[in-house]
DNA sequence: CCCCTGACTATGAGAAACCATAGTCAGAAC
DNA sequence: GTTCTGACTATGGTTTCTCATAGTCAGGGG
């Protein structure tokens, strides 16, 4: 079964180690964190409203008129977003005025931070001018964010040193083993 | 339902710096690079090809059964990816077939992988279930991958700590006037 | 030469995302 | 009460994304 292919020179990708070393063997839906997550924030209206809410707009008004998106589509965003627990409403009233509801990011909504980050870094690799834009930078020092991957021994990973395989494997193998058995 | 008192001053986001601090004063369009990043992979039909791309697939066959995509898509996402210098066509040929294409990421497409990353980390913290899944981790020491955030400076950025201002003031301060009096 | 295989393409149809417009509805102001 | 404002909702249409099916086309094998 395992082919030897020409290598085609020096291409990095991810490892596949353990029973995930044979890709093919796992169905292509559920066992991939990435699809949950773009399940969640997949589409461009929710990228974009989190966006705004992250650069701390926290109004229904705001997050339309500065996302450029209809409010039909905001509306039905943040319902989902809120949903999903990414965004919390908070009443709040202004003098004179009815009490409202603001959205403001969840801890959940908060862990994107290093996706719009690491997007923004992206969006900085494939632009072509330079000097347009918005910078995302440290407040004290004023140096420029950059992504990093790092393990939980603290070494910095870069791609030719990343692996992936099944979480828990003996689990994962007899749920889809069961689950194979049943058709 | 039990808590009243907002406090605005808690939630912490991403602070606007100089011209940008007046969100407002800047059209929703073409400032913000995230904006960029999704033009070019803000779909899930890219956003899966990318992923079997990092987990070493390198086929037309490969990368629609991987994904689960239908072959027309995965064409016109190839097509597309190819056009915009993420992915790279690489001819092959096996002994007894004929020459045929394969697809790599190039160094613009690498660029992605804090993107990968920081969504399957986010996929991490939505998951209900800790023992399905992939999971990305360090080729030598086996400890699970997490993204960081990291000014240029080497400090370690938390959300709090993060601001967001234009890159050149006044060269896009000085196109947006001449936009606005075209009008 | 014809056949076969695997990488693509073409087409039509359905679903999802999105927009523009026109509403509804709650509540503070008057 | 009546008005008004701003947060939403409802409707319909357009675009984009995606799938399923059925092709085409190149080239190696016979």
């Amino acid at each position: 079964m395992d082919h030897e292919r020409p290598d085609p020179t020096t291409t990095d990708v991810i490892e596949r180690q353990g029973a995930f070393e044979d890709r093919d063997a796992w169905p292509v839906k559920g066992y991939c964190r990435i699809e949950r997550a773009l399940d969640l924030v997949g589409t461009r209206s929710a990228m974009l409203v989190i966006r705004e809410l992250f650069y701390g707009g926290t109004r229904y008004e705001e997050l339309t008129r500065r996302t450029g998106l209809s409010e039909a589509v905001v509306a039905g965003r943040l319902k989902q977003l809120h949903g999903d627990g990414i965004v919390e409403r908070r009443p709040y009233q202004e003098a004179g005025q009815r009490r409202r509801d603001e959205y403001v990011l969840t801890d959940r909504g908060r862990a994107l931070f290093p996706v719009i980050v690491a997007l923004a870094e992206f969006g900085d690799v494939v632009s072509d001018d330079p000097r347009t834009g918005v910078q995302l930078v440290h407040r004290n020092c004023e140096a420029p964010l950059a992504p990093h991957v790092r393990c939980g021994e603290g070494h910095e990973v870069p791609l030719d040193q990343a692996a992936v395989r099944l979480r828990d494997e003996e689990h994962v193998t007899a749920l889809r083993d069961r689950s194979r058995a049943q058709r």
